[in-house]
DNA sequence: GATGCCATCTCAAGTAACTTGAGATGCAAG
DNA sequence: CTTGCATCTCAAGTTACTTGAGATGGCATC
């Protein structure tokens, strides 16, 4: 088990170079060591740990809450009870976005139905797509 | 049709006062006239505007799209085949997000059930809301 | 030894779309 | 005259990155 790069660790956890620097700097991650004071150093725990930062962020967590996880995870606060009440609330936010995207979805269909049936010209001052409220916009 | 203040718009327009000042800054919404040379003034035609701009924020438009919107919807420029074209790749984006987050909504959901299954005590190390990657992050 | 070149470094600023706050001002009511 | 409200401007904060400039270290090559 070598020590490799930022560039390695950004390949197998498939996270861009930067946000491992913008996780460290936030204390998401732990200070990297360096090789020569310079050159951040990391091992295969580090893989684990920021490929757990990326399939938390995936699921939808804020990086606020995946400092809680990480928080929630180390052996000395293990606690699930709390672990599962975050992701039950993310999953509550989750379906109220699919709903309101569900809602968007349908709007956004019906005007462009509407302006393929209206619209045949290109410019039809009725236009439903440009006539959001159902009164042009004029000055 | 009196004019009225910027309170008035934004009651009326259901839109905060300061995205109002926001989005005249932007170029969203064109420099109001100013009673005193203070006070911004606004008339029924400003509301129409900023219901547009709600509305198509609501629908999921970026404000740089609904900057292209409102100018397709000036008489002089009524285009409605780019507008539809617009929409419809708004409807995509939004039909893909829909996509993802039922993704995410299935891999949350299966997690919970497994720890609510597996964690009843509370802090159980092999818990899969905080295992996220099968492998729990311990340096 | 000089020269590239690559990976890495730091620091600063840019992105979207607001949101919040400080401190000043006009105007009307009491 | 003071109090309060609506408004004003300008600056900075928010989230989670993303991009860019300019410096540096080490290694291979000429």
């Amino acid at each position: 088990m070598r020590d490799f790069g930022i560039g390695q660790l950004a390949e197998r956890a498939q996270v861009p170079i930067a946000n491992i620097r913008y996780y460290e700097e936030i204390g998401i991650l732990p200070k990297a060591a360096r090789r020569n004071g310079l050159h951040r150093t990391y091992d295969e725990v580090d893989i684990k740990r920021l490929n757990f930062v990326r399939t938390s962020r995936e699921l939808g967590f804020s990086l606020e809450q995946v400092k809680t996880l990480m928080h929630l995870s180390e052996p000395q606060n293990l606690n699930c009870d709390e672990a599962r009440a975050l992701s039950k609330t993310q999953l509550t936010a989750v379906r109220q976005k699919i709903k309101e995207l569900r809602m968007i979805e349908v709007e956004l269909s019906k005007h462009i139905i509407a302006c393929d049936e209206l619209c045949g010209c290109g410019r039809s001052a009725e236009c439903p797509v440009l006539a959001v409220t159902s009164d042009q916009v004029r000055k």
